[in-house]
DNA sequence: GTTTTAAAACCGACCGGTTGGTAAACTTTG
DNA sequence: CAAAGTTTACCAACCGGTCGGTTTTAAAAC
C-alpha cells in the first residue's frame, strides 16, 4: 500500500500540474482525484514545492530527455542526427497534436510560471535545460567536426531549445492542428539549414 | 482624479500582472499598492479578467509593436531589414538584462500561465501573435521578392517570434548576463543565416 | 451666481469559498 | 507494542467579488 499511494499522488499530480499549472493545482484537487486524505499526502511530502519537483523530474526524464535520446542513439553523423532530430520534432508534434496542443511542455510552463518566485525550482530547472542542452552538444560535437554544422553546438542546441518552446508555446495558444503542423515543420526547416549533408 | 485613479490602477496593475503573473498578481495587492479602495476597482473594471486584457493589449502595443516597428520603419531590403532586425534584438536583450532577466516577456507568460483555461484572453493572444507575425511579413515580403529569404516570409516569421519567446524564456530560467547575451546572439545568428545580403 | 439634483466616483467592511499546511486520533503493519 | 501510514477536523491567510453608503463632480434650475 505504501509504494501505491504515493504512486497514485504522483501520477495525479502529473496530470493536475500539467494541465493546470503550479498555482492552478491545488493539493486539495490532487489529494480529491487521487482518492487519498489531506493529511496522508503530507505524511509522504513535507510541501507543495517537493511533490512539484519530483513530478518535474520525472516528467523530464520520460516525456523529454528519453524519446530524445531513443530517436538519436546511434546517430552518429550529419545526416543521422539530422533525421534523428527530425523524427523527434515530428513525434513531438504528434504527441501535442494528439493533447489538442492542451498542457504543452510541463517544462517551460513552470518556467515561465515560477521561474521568478522560486529560487530552488529555477535551480532544477536550470539544471534541467542543461542536461537537455549537453544532450544535444554530446550528438552534435561530431557533426560540427565534420565540419557539416553551421553553428557552433551549443549555440544550435540552445536556439533548438528555445525555439521548440516557443513553438510549443504559440501552439497552445493556437490550438490549430494546419498552423502547429507548419510552425513543427518550421523547426525542422531550421534544423534542414543549418546541418548540411 | 477621474483619469488618474484609472491610470494609476493600470500602471500598477501592468508592474504586477508582469512580475507576478495572472494569478499571482490578486486585486487586493493591485488596489493597496495603486493606493485604491477595492470598491473603487471594481467600479471601473467588472472583473480581474478586464484590465488584465486592457494590461497587456496596452503592454503588446508599448513594449514589443511599437519598438520593432521604430527599428523597422523604412527597411525596405534585406540588408536593412536585417540590420533591423538585429539592433531590436540587441535592444530587447538590454532591457531584459537591466531588468536582471524578471519578467520576461508578460504575453509569453499569460500565453503559458492561461491558454488552456481562459477562452476569451487565448483569443486575444491568437489576435496579438498574428499581428506581430503579420507586422515581420510586412517587411520581410520585400526581401523574400529579392529572392534574399532562405525560408517563407511567414514561416521565418513565426519561427522568429517562437525562438525569441524561448530565449526571453531560458533567460528568465538562468538569469544569466553572459549566457543570456549569447543565446540573444544566436537569434542573430540565425536572423544572419536565413537573410543574405 | 447661487442652489438643487442626479449621476459618477469612490470607499471599506464583508461575503462565501479556497489555499497550503497542521494536530491529534485512529488503523495498520512489522 | 511500537512505528509507520492514514484519516478527520481544523486553522489563519487570502482570493475575487459584492454590498450599502459617502463624497465629488458637473449640469440644470432658479
Amino acid at each position: 500500500m505504501a509504494r501505491n499511494i504515493k504512486q497514485k499522488i504522483v501520477q495525479t499530480a502529473s496530470e493536475l500540474l500539467w494541465s493546470e499549472g503550479y498555482d492552478g493545482a491545488s493539493i486539495n484537487e490532487v489529494v480529491a482525484k487521487a482518492g487519498v486524505s489531506k493529511g496522508g499526502f503530507f505524511h509522504h511530502y513535507p510541501n507543495k514545492q517537493a511533490i512539484v519537483l519530483e513530478v518535474l523530474q520525472n516528467y523530464v526524464e520520460t516525456e523529454i530527455l528519453t524519446p530524445l535520446d531513443r530517436h538519436l542513439a546511434g546517430a552518429t553523423n550529419a545526416m543521422t542526427v539530422k533525421v534523428a532530430l527530425m523524427n523527434w520534432i515530428q513525434e513531438s508534434y504528434g504527441a501535442q497534436a494528439q493533447k489538442g496542443f492542451m498542457g504543452g511542455c510541463m517544462l517551460g510552463n513552470f518556467a515561465l510560471e515560477r521561474a521568478d518566485k522560486d529560487e530552488q525550482l529555477r535551480d532544477v530547472m536550470k539544471t534541467i535545460f542543461l542536461q537537455w542542452e549537453n544532450q544535444l552538444v554530446g550528438y552534435l560535437r561530431p557533426v560540427a567536426q565534420e565540419g557539416k554544422l553551421l553553428m557552433e553546438p551549443r549555440q544550435f542546441a540552445r536556439m533548438f531549445i528555445a525555439t521548440y518552446q516557443g513553438i510549443t508555446m504559440m501552439g497552445k495558444v493556437h490550438k490549430d492542428h494546419n498552423r502547429g503542423g507548419r510552425d513543427f515543420q518550421a523547426l525542422a526547416e531550421l534544423v534542414e539549414h543549418m546541418i548540411r549533408d
